[in-house]
DNA sequence: GTCACTGATGGCACCTGGTGTCATCACCAT
DNA sequence: ATGGTGATGACACCAGGTGCCATCAGTGAC
């Protein structure tokens, strides 16, 4: 017996999760997620440092999932094949989710904040895969370049899925979209050639 | 002659700028700005749309002229060579502005708030960039593939320019990556292997 | 039993980012 | 002059987020 109603931050979770999906992120207050869990804008804050972290308090574990997964993998599998692998299996545990993990999908996709917070989320989980591949003896930038790739098909075989691919099996999704990637990279013989530069930057404070 | 000392926007930039640089982007507030720039927070956010977008107010420009440079290039040209050289030409435009540009990326690395708008600017640009694709006839998943595949050469060759590897011709560090990424990404023989599924992952709101 | 401690919570004041609305004021065209 | 226009200021207001202290249930020591 807990001296207060137990699982505030599971609660808390659970009537962010109901109260976007049924208003839209805008349109809800924290105040009002608190309220419907029972408890005080105050006490929100103190589970999740602000709105939208709400929704990626899974993010950590599935970072921590991954990079186990690399870790674990054997020296002599490829370091590409290593990451798409490591990131395929967690993959597979989302979409286990089904219905629910589309759900959450397009609510982000409708806030511009919160793609903003899954875009971090993914740059944090690229910085990690590739800190893991540097530990595992794989030079920069290599490694960045290696995990960069990887998210990028996990990204696109996620979306693929998320889109209505439905039923079909995530691993064959992610191998297929990385044999594309290969596809779509490779050349035959690389000759870049230098382009007239474009002025058509204007601005003194410009984008990278 | 104006009615009002003229350049609003430019003194608001130049003002965020020199207050963020010298203090840090969370010590500085909206309204300090502005009255360094002889006006008040209300006309800022005519300007900007929030405290962080007036250092990104290059970004749109960066954009247009990397697709431009891409609906303008030859057709015989692989696609990833197309988007790398018109990543390439914007991105020679930046490094010419030298100790500026480097310091305004330790700005923005030093602020996750910051870095979480320069994610969705990236975003943004890479989207862009497979649309062009598109409309050059690059079918999907292989244009937005193709397209982040860029933008991560893009991102780790400015990268490399930013962290020090100076005086080198970004071009050459463009070229550079490309291959390092090709490299990194070839597989004698895909054989991507089924891994146990980890059980690590705790919550029911996950991330994808 | 009671006293001190702990840990989760509520309450409240406060700051700041951001917006809606209206007034103002310089200039311009007629 | 007169009315229009466009950039600005002034002000009220809301919501996200934080610091600080009070409260209150249980827990263990004595």
């Amino acid at each position: 017996m807990a001296r207060w109603e137990a699982g505030a931050e599971g609660r808390l979770a659970q009537a962010a999760y109901e109260l976007y999906l049924e208003r839209g992120f805008d349109d809800v207050t924290v105040a009002e997620i608190a309220a419907h869990a029972g408890l005080t804008k105050r006490t929100y804050f103190r589970y999740f440092a602000d709105k939208r972290e709400v929704l990626f308090s899974g993010a950590t574990a599935f970072q921590a999932s991954v990079v186990a997964n690399l870790m674990a993998a054997s020296d002599d599998v490829p370091p590409i094949d290593v990451v798409v692998v490591a990131l395929c299996a967690g993959g597979t545990e989302i979409t286990k989710m089904g219905e629910r993990a589309r759900q959450r999908q397009r609510l982000i996709d409708s806030s511009p904040d919160l793609q903003e917070r899954e875009m971090i989320k993914m740059e944090s989980l690229t910085r990690a895969i590739a800190e893991g591949l540097v530990l595992r003896g794989i030079p920069e930038p290599r490694s960045s370049l290696t995990a960069q790739a990887g998210v990028a098909v996990f990204r696109t075989a996620f979306a693929r899925w998320a889109d209505g691919e439905d039923s079909v099996d995530f691993a064959d999704l992610v191998r297929d979209t990385l044999d594309k990637l290969r596809s779509a990279i490779h050349s035959a013989e690389v000759e870049v050639q230098t382009v007239p530069v474009n002025p058509l930057l204007g601005r003194d404070l410009r984008h990278e």
